[in-house]
RNA sequence: GCCUCUGUAGCUCAGUGGACAGAGCACCGGUCUUCUAAACCGUUGGUCGCAGGUUCGAGUCCUGCCAGGGGCGCCA
């Protein structure tokens, strides 16, 4: 199906281009034509505010509105242009095109506007990408949540799209994982061993410790941590994809920072980087101030590899082999990323927590370093979430801890015990990455019986409830005639045929979260027509049944449409 | 101090430079003999943090200020 509002700019652009050649209006430049859904009934299904020609082409608006109506040519749709005061030109749609979309959507099915902006293009979206040494916490859930709901938006785009998984299982804090294993394991034989404070202390260790025992015995003992590690490893990831695969998130590929380092990539990128003159060896940057160069001779640092990444706007430049001669994260990454674009995808997402943003600009700073273009790479930074309960005595909010113990509410698998997959997908997804998220649990659970979730879902099922009903009965609507459909179910489909510019303005922004609010709106406008216009009543005439019937098939296409653009399910009873 | 995000109804939040600023929750009052009332109908609720500026037009863009979150490492 294609974007009427993109027909209609190119239509309004070649009225304007006619007008002008025709002397009717002065020559200029014709800048961007917005045209988009007007918030009020009564104002058409799309309009276009031509007060912005006004000063170019030196006429009232509400008489430029006139001539560009005027000059226009005949849409591929059936509607009707009015001009608007002060000078909007509004289009509304005929209803014998909206009764056509029934039958199109219906046709259309789960691949209801999927759209050819991305047609022939890869898109990749990198998300989630936690280390495993831990499982997955409310923080790395909001990533996981906008990561999947973005690639899901992009294959409606119709780009082809990878989920990527990018970790690290070499670090120091992999070594910590492993040791806190092995002491844990010991506990289990009964060993005196005490876990350091800065040790992980999560609960889920121990219970590894004693499948460690039920499998091993105590043949482990005297292995070196190494071996405890590879097990805590191999069990951390089996875990968070479980948790994932709870919400239906499937990454397609898992890509390890260590092959960068066995791939000698990493090498080769910094000698690029070289070779372009970003790099220099120094004990201190370039740019250090006198505070820095003490605090650089009170540690008696060698000299560093340093990118000069002030050349491209940073602040100060950033080490990149440190004087031990061990890369610090930064440079595995800005190869990581020269990888990514080196394997062809025309966009590659990445989803990041707040925290990462000077992290993303380095990065960014370091691809421009190696003569390549950053702009492919888009960041969609989540800001901070937390999961908060009401405390009663001090009358305020306080985030659960992160302790990343069980039953502390702040994993994911926590998150879905308590309020369920769909909830937790929903309400990640219901907020604009821009804002700050306070998961309140108690909340989601109270009020879970009066939920954005269940009433979007709730249109769903009562669809599924008619056809049920309507099969049972012998009721068909093989030879229905759409012209029994009444204003309220062409009310109900206008509102459907704006889901491709959402889905639109939701890739071009890297805004999933504008999916979610339309699933709400248009359950808004499902749930009144649902009362009024019944299918299966004694009162109701065969012919308008049988038209409402099939409306209520569209209807269902579009609300498991949206549900799966969501990564919630589609149920057909609650 | 610098960078960045946020500030909109009692609460949680939407809001492509356009028309009279919108939802949900909460509150109050009504609706089930027909496809499930997890729904519907109605009422109440606003100096869009403050002050300037740009514009025909600003919640939206710019500047300054106030308040809160995050980041400013030879950690990852």
């Amino acid at each position: 199906m294609k974007l009427l509002n993109k027909v209609l700019e190119a239509a309004l652009e070649d009225a304007i281009q006619a007008a002008q050649d025709s002397g009717k209006l002065p020559p200029f430049v014709i800048p961007r034509i917005p045209v988009s859904a007007p918030k009020r009934a009564g104002q058409g299904d799309l309009s276009y505010p031509a007060m912005g020609l006004a000063k170019l082409a030196r006429k009232s608006p509400l008489d430029i509105a006139n001539l560009i109506v005027g000059n226009m040519r005949e849409l591929d749709f059936p509607c009707e242009l009015k001009v608007a005061p002060p000078g909007f030109i509004n289009c509304f749609f005929a209803d014998e095109f909206l009764r056509l979309q029934v039958d199109a959507m219906i046709e259309a099915g789960d691949a209801l506007f999927r759209l050819d902006i991305g047609r022939g293009k890869r898109a990749q979206v990198e998300f989630v990408s936690a280390n495993p040494s831990g499982p997955i916490t409310i923080g790395h859930t909001r990533g996981a949540v906008v990561g999947d709901a973005m690639a899901r938006l992009l294959e409606a785009a119709g780009y082809e799209v990878q989920r990527e998984y990018y970790y690290n299982n070499a670090g120091a804090q992999m070594v910590k994982l492993g040791r806190s294993l092995m002491l844990r394991y010991q506990q289990q034989l009964g060993d005196d061993v005490q876990l350091p404070a800065d040790y992980y202390q999560g609960e889920y260790l121990v219970a590894a410790a004693a499948d460690l025992v039920a499998e091993h015995g105590d043949t482990l003992r005297g292995e070196s941590w190494e071996r405890f590690k590879d097990a805590a490893e191999s069990r951390m990831f089996d875990w968070i994809k479980r948790s994932l695969a709870s919400i239906d998130i499937k990454h397609d590929a898992f890509y390890n920072e260590t092959s960068l380092f066995e791939s000698g990539k990493i090498w080769s990128v910094l000698d690029a980087m070289r070779g372009n003159g970003h790099i220099y060896q120094a004990a201190h940057w370039e740019g250090a101030d006198e505070t820095e160069i003490d605090d650089v001779r009170s540690k008696s640092y060698q000299p560093a590899t340093w990118f000069r990444s002030t050349s491209f706007g940073d602040e100060k430049d950033r080490v990149m082999v440190k004087s031990d001669g061990a890369p610090t994260y930064t440079l595995p990454d800005i190869a990581y990323h020269s990888d990514k674009l080196e394997r062809g995808f025309d966009i590659a997402v990445n989803v990041l927590g707040a925290d990462h943003f000077s992290q993303a600009q380095v990065v960014s700073y370091g691809i421009e370093a190696l003569g390549m273009n950053p702009e492919p790479i888009q960041v969609i930074f989540n800001q901070m979430v937390r999961a908060v309960r009401w405390n009663e005595e001090t009358g305020e909010y306080e985030a659960v801890k992160q302790s990343k113990r069980a039953g502390e509410f702040d994993t994911l698998d926590d998150l879905v015990a308590m309020t369920g997959a769909d909830a937790v997908r929903y309400h990640m997804l219901a907020r604009s990455p821009n804002s700050q998220l306070d998961f309140d649990v108690d909340q989601v659970v109270k009020q879970s019986n009066e939920n954005p979730v269940y009433y979007i879902q709730n249109a769903y099922v009562r669809c599924a409830g008619i056809f049920r009903e309507a099969e049972e009965r012998g009721f068909d609507d093989a030879d229905a005639d759409l012209n029994h459909l009444g204003e309220e179910e062409l009310k109900f489909i206008r509102k459907a045929l704006e889901l491709g510019n959402v889905i639109e303005q939701a890739v071009v922004h890297y805004e999933p979260h504008k999916i979610a609010f339309f699933a709400h709106e248009l359950a808004a406008v499902f749930h009144p027509i649902y009362d009024r216009a019944r299918v299966l009543h004694s009162e109701v005439p065969v012919d308008a049944a049988k038209a409402r019937l099939r409306f209520y098939r569209a209807a269902a296409v579009a609300f498991r449409r949206l549900l799966r653009l969501m990564g919630m399910s589609a149920p057909e009873r609650m």
